[in-house]
DNA sequence: AGCATAAATAATAA
DNA sequence: TTATTATTTATGCT
């Protein structure tokens, strides 16, 4: 367990819905251990994670619609306890260095972009139906194809070659999971 | 869903992969209560479940060989939720029928409980960020470690031998199958 | 606000 | 090593 209990004796700042908090009190520790653990106010009255969500995702936060990337998931608990032990270090570099910049007179955080690029992962490829309906039919005529007929596939379909891979792979996977699952149920 | 994190309602226990719960959170857990329709009653009115901790925690089973039974994996959490969720049903089959035996006056429920196939995959490792950041600073230095290499590499991060050496392969072969050099990709 | 499933990755087989 | 599976993560939808 990454967070441990900690003590909540040392009158960290607490950040409630009402006000937008600062820098510093973003990067309290005590915020910090108990991020992950406990619901928080919105994304969008904390700058200095919202800037968080913006350069992780890479997009601007919409008013309406929350962001879903993983820092904001974490922010808001709707992130499984792995996710957040992974991304715990990185906010709290970025928050650290955020709160230098605050330290140093920068008024305006959202002028504060840099950090690292952080590969990102590769954006989800959504298929066109026709095309999830011609890989259906290879897939029922040869459910494992040799790495020369994905490539054909991928070129007949002007899909990339890893992506049609992928493809099978997840296929053969939820068919078993599926099967194995009418197995397994009985009432 | 395996993950109850995402769940604001002030639910059961959730059995999450960072912690191993205790018997009596698995039998007030919603994963078990779930399938069966009722609140479960407490373990000292469950003859089968009082056996099974006793087994398992009492160290009637072989201690230093972990035992395959699924009641035992379940038991340990020798699973993730997810295999959880499917082995409940044998679980729940498992329980019932000790119960059944134990007010049949029989001593031995043991025997019955086989069955489940012994070869069981290794735990999916997951690995701190620092270890990542460390493998992959090995990795560019030199893609092609040696045994005496990897022995060293897997004793400075503390992690088993086997793993590093796996995570290398593994690294090899991703690098291998996103790179674009592929003379069969599609542009 | 969940679900279906694409992507990522650890483990295993060949 | 290469190929594939098993498991986990996370994102594009509605």
């Amino acid at each position: 367990t990454p967070a441990p209990a900690a003590k909540p004796s040392s009158a960290p700042v607490p950040i409630t819905c009402s006000e937008t908090p600062t820098v510093s009190q973003l990067v309290s520790s005590k915020h910090l251990s108990e991020l992950g653990k406990e619901p928080r106010s919105p994304v969008s009255q904390r700058p200095a994670l919202a800037l968080l969500c913006e350069q992780t995702q890479g997009g601007a936060l919409t008013p309406s619609l929350p962001p879903r990337c993983p820092a904001c998931r974490f922010e808001k608990l709707d992130i499984t306890p792995k996710s957040a032990q992974k991304l715990k270090p990185v906010l709290e570099k970025w928050l650290s260095e955020a709160e230098l910049r605050n330290q140093e007179g920068q008024q305006n955080l959202m002028e504060f972009v840099g950090g690292e690029p952080s590969k990102k992962r590769k954006r989800r490829t959504s298929f066109t139906p026709q095309a999830i309906e011609a890989l259906n039919a290879y897939f029922e005529k040869n459910a494992l194809p040799t790495g020369q007929e994905i490539t054909e596939i991928a070129k007949e379909l002007n899909y990339d070659r890893e992506v049609v891979r992928v493809w099978f792979c997840n296929r053969r996977q939820t068919l078993k999971n599926t099967s194995k699952l009418n197995v397994f149920q009985i009432p």
